[in-house]
DNA sequence: AATATTAATCGTATTTTTACGATGAATTTA
DNA sequence: TAAATTCATCGTAAAAATACGATTAATATT
């Protein structure tokens, strides 16, 4: 994609797109329902829980931190993973409400 | 990216992360905001809202209409794209309940 | 101190996405 | 019928995403 021509389109529609975007692959999917599913945070055994590579995995998970949605941090050997609540909120807020804008028309 | 490893997530992962991939661009987002504001269907004037070339803005709202959010009908020399409203609740459905399923833990 | 464990990062290959101009197909207008 | 309009598609180039193995860094264990 020659050149992110990110200053044609509204901060609101960027932030859109870009919560949405690291919503858009399963194995993230996957990883928020592992951190749901137990109710807490993931310390390590996420490598067991998702079919890929170590390394593919961390990747996901750092595309995940770099967007907000969770937080890691390092209790010795292992690193613990959670969501992070402000940016959870604020993602169901900037969808959802997006998602409420429309109410049908046609 | 070698191979999609599709058969590695659920149906439900799958499917959430193709409605919220196709959210994860700003001129998709753009798109749908302007089908919202003009709040009926776009007929032919969309190139002139978002400055992106003609061929660029087809492909968008061709990804749009893969996913079934939109959809579109020949009007003439026209085309009238239309959101989907029985995708769209499904899209609302889906993802507002995997917010949902986070209530905070930690 | 040496070894083991865990996760991040590096390097790299492959695929997908994004973007554009050019072309084509369909319809409308002159 | 010829010209104009509108949009999809084709071809292509550049960038980003995805995946993996190998390596590194940090801590824990022996």
């Amino acid at each position: 994609m020659p050149a992110a021509k990110t200053e044609l389109f509204t901060d609101e529609q960027i932030r859109i797109a870009e919560l949405a975007k690291v919503l858009g692959h399963p194995a993230r999917i996957a990883i928020l329902m592992h951190l749901f599913k137990i109710n807490s945070c993931v310390c390590g055994d996420i490598v067991e829980e998702i079919p890929l590579a170590q390394s593919t995995i961390s990747q996901h998970l750092k595309a995940l931190k770099d967007v907000g949605i969770i937080q890691g941090e390092v209790e010795g050997t292992k690193t613990c993973y959670c969501i992070n609540p402000k940016v959870w909120q604020e993602m169901k807020g900037v969808l959802g409400q997006f998602f409420g804008t429309f109410n049908g028309c046609c």
